[in-house]
DNA sequence: TTGCTCCTCACGTCACGTGAGGTGGC
DNA sequence: TTGCTCCTCACGTCACGTGAGGTGGC
């Protein structure tokens, strides 16, 4: 096994995680000073350093930015129901009370309903956006194919 | 006929607009400022005047705006070539040249294509998040569910 | 050692929000 | 006349962009 680029697992800099996500160096540098991400494990001055965890974690964040619109401080909000949510797994996996299990899962269930009534509404609009278009795209279709049946005689 | 309340076609002011857009006063005149929107007639110090014609359109930026998630800059460019659109209708009316009137239902149909495009890519993004939240859910249903027939038991 | 990327200020920008103080129309 | 909405500055804010000047690691 010789050198791979890009190997699973080996750490990130902060110009690589960037350019994974689809951000740049100074939007995550923001991230992390407004709570939104990690420091990236560094000492004032040196280098951050991320992991194969913190691109899945900002790319969700960037998701949900972009195709929800959330603002930085709902998507915080978001975060720190996550992190509870983690709190809850977390416990999951030290009782096997099923009393306790069953609680769990059930607030899990809640929190993805929330999440899939934004996507739903959102997925919604659009579609409506594009009923207009198809609408307004076959009236023109028709009108021309009226214009060139008409130049055929 | 009484007095009819919100009587379609009656002039507007920006507060009316804002509410009926969804928007705010202040939106309003940064997008005159900035060439989105006319300057709702007025005279410098006097109140803007606004008709049913400045609702679709103000409506039509703001969808926009929130959907394909456009940036001010693309949606005046966009305006500019609606603009253009409209002149070419104009000559649409004006000219009974069948090879002029084909050029022109081509090029709406190019527009529109643009447009479809653009919120399809969005519906597909979207498609996506949606499938991921609904796998989630999926799996701890299952869990769920597993976990009350054990308390049956 | 040479590039390249990284670091921290810090000011600029985009798209508005939010008063401050004053005028206009039902 | 009294409210209410409107007007124009003008500063504030959110989410970054963009240098300026300097240090770190393959």
């Amino acid at each position: 096994v010789g050198r791979t680029l890009a190997r699973s697992g080996a750490p990130l800099r902060i110009g690589e995680l960037a350019t994974r996500t689809g951000t740049t160096p100074r939007t995550i540098r923001y991230y992390e000073e407004i709570g939104l991400l990690p420091g990236g494990d560094h000492e004032r001055g040196k280098h951050r350093v991320y992991s194969d965890r913190d691109i899945e974690r900002l790319r969700e964040l960037t998701r949900l930015r972009d195709h929800l619109g959330l603002t930085l401080a709902e998507l915080r909000a978001l975060v720190e129901a996550e992190d509870a949510r983690a709190a809850l797994r977390e416990r999951w996996h030290r009782t096997h009370d099923p009393v306790e299990r069953r609680a769990i899962a059930r607030e899990a269930l809640r929190h993805l309903a929330v999440q899939l009534d934004l996507v739903r509404s959102r997925k919604a609009a659009l579609a409506e956006l594009e009923r207009g278009f198809v609408a307004k795209r076959r009236q023109v279709q028709r009108i021309l194919r009226e214009l060139e049946a008409e130049a055929q005689v």
